[in-house]
RNA sequence: GCGCCUGUAGCUCAGAUGGAUAGAGCAACGGACUUCUAAUCCGUAGGUCGCAGGUUCGAAUCCUGCCAGGCGUACCA
């Protein structure tokens, strides 16, 4: 729609110099906006203005020029006006927008689809929680969003790796195995302290429990290191496979989980150390190993590896990112919490000094998550323990609320999560407003089938009887939904469907309490079962980017 | 101190690349079910877009300064 109307702008723009009314065919790029107000048209166009200082004259002037030099189809633009300093506001046809239907049912679940990606690799890592403990909401958040950004690059054309990195070497790996052995000892000897630095969490109790069935209680008193070194395995293990399945729940499944351990095992944190070593990358002072971040717009430089001897953090990410783009990806993008943006140069440094493009590397922050419980805070704290895990969210309200209100807000928000409200069935609650559209456009589909009116089969000649005020509402909205998508991946912003989504449910809300779809008039009838099928069609595909489900009844 | 994020209706938030009279939902008030699902709809009311300058035909949006809140500034992960 738009894209026929910005050909003819162009077109008119061309025609106009050729025939001497232009001076300059340095034509600036047609914007086409959908107006606010209906006196404006269905859509107009800045371009007049911005041409102003090319063609050295007044934008009303130019706009009238290039509205001479327009070719107006009678059944496509009915009117075009020009406006306040120079808009150009155009009127389209009724008859322009219901070709729109025909092609989101002939398109169906790849109505939408753009090819902005050209089948380049990309990854996206998220959630990466440490196999500490089990997710809580705020890891929620972030697999909602990466999980969400991944679908919609998918479908627009990346060729998308999901990963979860596993930090799973390192003191934190220690830390866990000390916390159940304590726990251990504790359930056999009461006198045993808990140190304050251990992890508090009443699964880490559980897990003791577990050793001590499996290894009796003699494994336990016998050789410490041994035992500790086998609950942080064992316990990192049943932690990871307790997140893997919290993720299955959720709707999120990884394609890989990479695991921080290999990078050691295989060598490859140390080739890439050794190799930034003999390029003058990384350097010695005071006994430590130094990445010259600096050189590369971070405002001090880096320890990869302590006078301990001990490698950081930081070296295992240079390795792993390193590792991410000799694996093939033209693009990897983080998904982190807002706590860790002090990272970001560093990391892009990082990325940089190993070969890489800027451009190849993103990190999208989410904030945090408020989690309330009917306008209360609900206390949150990993390190006393207590905190709601996703799983418990996710029982409680259902994945599809939580899912959809994670990506509700711009991630760069933070978000009040009420678990009150995330299971009301009412207009508080946006989810079921966009899935009982769903649903009730089945339930018209299983009456108009009783009817004897079948499935929705486009016929050329419907778009005569879709012209009420509401239903070129609804076309409109169906028709800015390939530009929705190709805004969100681009910007990386699901919410962006989001909105989407629950304006196009207004749209038909207001429509269905207004018009019946199923009438006497049999050609009617069938012309707006296409539309409302057109609609069901693209509410669910965009609740499948975002990983809602689309419910038949509700 | 320095850096990043945020500041829009009573509340929670949308407003990509600057566009015409700044939008939704909730809460408040008043209406609509013998009809394809009322988990819905219609109407009313609600604003100095944190403040002050600047850029231009035009600024919530871009620039500068200030104010308020959050986070980050490790030989931690």
């Amino acid at each position: 729609m738009k894209q026929r109307l910005k050909t003819l702008i162009t077109q008119a723009a061309r025609k106009a110099f050729e025939a001497g009314a232009f001076k300059s065919d340095a034509f600036a790029d047609v914007e086409l906006e959908e107006t606010k107000a209906a006196a404006h048209g269905d859509f107009a166009t800045n371009f007049a203005m911005l041409s102003a200082k090319q063609q050295k004259m007044a934008p009303r002037k130019i706009a009238q020029i290039l509205v001479d030099h327009l070719e107006k189809p009678e059944d496509f633009i009915e009117n075009v006006e020009i406006a306040g300093p120079g808009f150009i506001n155009f009127f389209l046809c009724k008859g322009a927008w219901p070709p729109v239907v025909a092609d989101i049912l002939e398109q169906d679940r790849g109505y939408g689809q753009v090819n902005a990606g050209k089948g380049r690799r990309i990854q996206v890592e998220f959630v990466s929680a440490n196999p500490t403990g089990p997710l809580h909401v705020g890891h929620g958040r972030g697999a909602a969003v990466g999980d969400s950004v991944a679908n919609i690059l998918a479908f627009a054309g990346y060729a998308v790796q999901r990963e979860y990195y596993i930090n799973d070497s390192g003191r934190q790996i220690r830390t866990l195995g000390r916390s159940v052995f304590l726990r251990c000892k504790q359930a056999l000897d009461e006198s045993c302290v808990f140190p304050e630095d251990c992890y508090q969490g009443d699964y880490i109790r559980q897990l003791a429990l577990q050793v001590i069935q499996d290894k009796g209680v003699d494994f336990i008193r016998r050789d410490e290191d041994e035992a500790v070194a086998y609950c942080a395995r064992f316990a990192a293990d049943a932690i990871i496979t307790g997140i893997r399945e919290d993720l299955k729940n959720f709707g999120v499944v990884f394609d890989q989980w990479y695991s921080e351990q290999s990078l050691f095992d295989s060598g490859k944190l140390e080739q890439v150390i050794e190799d930034l070593k003999s390029r003058g990358i990384i350097y010695s002072h005071e006994g430590a190993w130094w990445f010259k971040t600096c050189d590369f717009g971070d405002e001090k430089d880096r320890v990869v590896v302590r006078a301990n001897g001990l490698t950081t953090y930081f070296a295992s990410d240079i390795a792993y990112h390193r590792d991410k783009y000799l694996r093939g990806m033209d693009k990897v993008i983080d998904v982190w919490g807002a706590d860790h943006h002090g990272y970001i140069p560093r990391m892009t440094a990082a990325v940089q000094a190993t070969g890489q493009d800027r451009e190849q590397f993103d990190v999208i922050l989410v904030q945090l998550v408020n989690l309330l419980r009917g306008g209360q805070p609900v206390a949150m704290s990993t390190r006393a323990g207590e905190f709601e895990t996703l799983k418990d969210v996710v029982d409680e309200v259902g994945s599809d609320a939580a899912r959809f209100i994670f990506l509700t807000r711009d991630y760069g928000s933070p978000l009040d999560f009420d678990l009150e409200t995330a299971k009301k069935k009412s207009n508080d609650n946006p989810v079921y407003y966009v899935q009982y559209v769903h649903a009730r456009i089945s339930s018209i589909q299983s009456k108009a089938s009783g009817l004897g009116l079948g499935q929705a089969r486009w016929e050329p000649d419907m778009g005569g009887h879709l012209v009420e005020a509401e239903e070129i509402d609804l076309m409109k909205a169906l028709s800015r939904y390939p530009e929705v998508i190709e805004s969100a991946a681009e910007a990386l912003a699901p919410h962006r469907i989001t909105y989407y989504l629950m304006n196009l449910a207004s749209l038909f809300h207001t429509y269905y309490n207004k018009h019946r779809v199923l009438c006497q008039d049999v050609a009617l009838s069938s012309s707006r079962l296409c539309l409302v099928t057109s609609v069901q069609k693209v509410i669910r595909n965009g609740l499948t980017l975002l990983g809602v489900s689309a419910p038949e009844k509700m």
